[in-house]
DNA sequence: ATTTGCTCAGCTC
DNA sequence: GAGCTGAGCAAAT
């Protein structure tokens, strides 16, 4: 069992506080690469892990200005809805998914691609 | 399948 | 400070 508490603080001049949004995106990008390509995982997912709400996920995300460096259209909705992208909509974020492999059936990803980075580290 | 209430970091006054 | 906005969720309908 991993303590995944660190991942939530920053360090600003020897004191300890709460990560803002600038330490949390740094976290989430780190994070992003542990998915294989072919495989995604949830906003839920992460934002368990990060301690928040799966729509600051959604807010830190969005403010990604790399697409494919920073993979952020492997993060897509706890139903297996495809969610949102900010470069060309969710028609650009699937066509990019299925590039990788990654299963697609009317809209909804392949159970079987979803991966829990929360389940990962908690191994 | 659709509606509803909840959520919380950041932005705008 | 108060109020609004989402690349969301879960439960109820």
């Amino acid at each position: 069992m991993v303590n995944t508490t660190l991942l939530v603080w920053e360090i600003d001049r020897g004191v300890i506080r709460k990560a803002k949004a600038d330490d949390l995106r740094e976290t989430l990008y780190m994070l992003l690469n542990l998915i294989d390509i072919g495989c995604v995982t949830t906003y839920n997912d992460l934002a368990k892990l990060l301690n928040t709400h799966p729509r600051v996920i959604g807010y830190l995300l969005k403010s990604n200005d790399k697409p494919i460096v920073i993979p952020c259209h492997r993060v897509i909705r706890s139903n297996g809805g495809i969610g949102g992208y900010r470069f060309g909509g969710k028609y650009v974020k699937k066509r990019l998914l299925a590039i990788e492999g990654v299963k697609i059936a009317n809209g909804k990803v392949d159970r079987r691609c979803i991966v829990s980075i929360y389940n990962m580290l908690l191994k």
